[in-house]
DNA sequence: GTAGTCAGATTGTCCGGACATTTGCATTGA
DNA sequence: TCAATGCAAATGTCCGGACAATCTGACTAC
């Protein structure tokens, strides 16, 4: 009986373009991760070793393995010295990434709507000043925004930004989400410090969201930084629990 | 006038110690890390070339690059292209774990304790089933955990797990948290698919943890993975959001 | 039969070099 | 004065090789 598990790159039609400006490592992941995705390589299979790749695609071992590295940060393939690379074996798909609320609700198909209450410039509070890094009192973006999905509230966003990095305009804020805003306004965002909890609704917030006072909240507090680590928005939401959810994966550090 | 900005590492004690079994660029980046911890490299210094810093340390290129590789992963700097290497800018400190309520707690100095109060087998239900991956009606552990701190209740834990993966000692499981467990019986956890919620409470749960019927609880539901994607647990928790709230660090991916 | 040993396979670490690409700044030109 | 050009500096990509560490499985010795 011959050994069932071979290789199962063999069959796969790899091929890298020297011609094009895409990195050659780039170039194998994305094939690998396609392969993985569309099913032509099977959780657990293995992937054959690193010098019969390299060599049969023509690339160094470096390169390759850079290639396989990418993907073992995903979490799509495990190594393992003296067995080889592999094929994860989960429902595992996307990693996790800096949830927008707003491409939440569109990816899902639920054709979300904003209405935009306040767009002023306040004076920062002291919690505001702490979480933008600016002076108490100094001024900063107020927005207030009331989301939708099928004319239904879903959550109620107040956000703070820092003075001079956006201009906001109220139609844009209704068309699209901030994130998407500020990331086409050339701001690369780079990570967030999130806290997430639950209490009762206030009258104020009961109304906004048509609920009933008291009635459980789910809060979020989040502080955006850009790639040099300044603070480039402060966030204080609230949504109703019966409609949406925060779903995370989770990757551990090795 | 003299360049205010002079590379801060030549300052710094930079060492490798080549018969240690560490590997060099993990020396390296624990070194920097620890500098930057420290504050003995200040937020938006440039860390000079690469080219100099192996030669200074007498390593090779790959090698600097591979340490700081680790750091950028991890946000703690940032690469930028004919420019140079710069210490992030912020107030960001650890990326994200995979949480541990147990260690959550200890590390915050609160005593947890924790009193097992359900340490049976019972056949899987229908959504236990699918997210194990195991056949509805077989057998599977189930635990039931009351988390306290101070003495005060403060979260309610469900646990289901595959059978034969660990032997649930009661005794060991009031005595510290389930991933700690997992961990020392040679389980590598690799991630986790969480579901952050929040509703009110029903009798039973108000009972449990000390409140009123209807309060508001956070909930999360998670299922956990090993590096091979197998299941290797599912959680159904409720917290109490007057004593717990989810903390977050998120990186963007680049 | 069982435990210990050894060899092969595979990934992990490290080197030294080469060239490409991008950025910032100084110089040059209109 | 201001814009375009060119140069230097830094990271990004890629190569080919070497040896170490670890896992698996087969073989050997008891």
């Amino acid at each position: 009986m011959p050994k069932p598990d071979v290789d199962p790159t063999v069959s796969l039609d790899l091929r890298v373009d020297r011609s094009s400006p895409v990195p050659l490592y780039f170039q194998l992941s994305q094939q690998l991760e396609a392969a993985i995705e569309h099913g032509s390589l099977t959780p657990g299979s293995l992937l054959g070793n690193e010098i019969e790749l390299a060599a049969r695609l023509g690339l160094s071992r470096p390169t390759v393995r850079q290639a396989i590295q990418s993907l073992v940060d995903k979490g799509l393939l495990v190594r393992r010295r003296g067995v080889g690379t592999q094929v994860v074996h989960s429902q595992v798909k996307r990693p996790l990434e800096l949830s927008s609320l707003y491409d939440d609700l569109e990816a899902a198909g639920q054709r979300p709507a904003t209405k935009v209450l306040v767009n002023t410039v306040v004076p920062a509070s002291a919690e505001v000043a702490a979480a933008l890094a600016v002076a108490e009192g100094s001024d900063v973006h107020r927005i207030e925004r009331l989301r939708l999905a099928h004319g239904e509230p879903m959550a109620y966003l107040i956000n703070f930004l820092p003075p001079g990095l956006l201009d906001l305009d109220t139609n844009q804020l209704e068309a699209t989400g901030l994130y998407r805003l500020m990331r086409s306004a050339g701001i690369t965002l780079h990570s967030a410090r999130q806290s997430i909890g639950a209490r009762g609704a206030t009258a104020a917030e009961a109304e906004r969201l048509a609920e009933a006072e008291g009635a459980p909240l789910l809060t979020m507090q989040r502080t955006t930084f850009d790639d040099t680590g300044r603070a480039v928005e402060f966030g204080d939401h609230t949504y109703r629990p019966t409609r949406y959810s925060f779903e995370f994966q989770l990757l551990v550090r090795p």
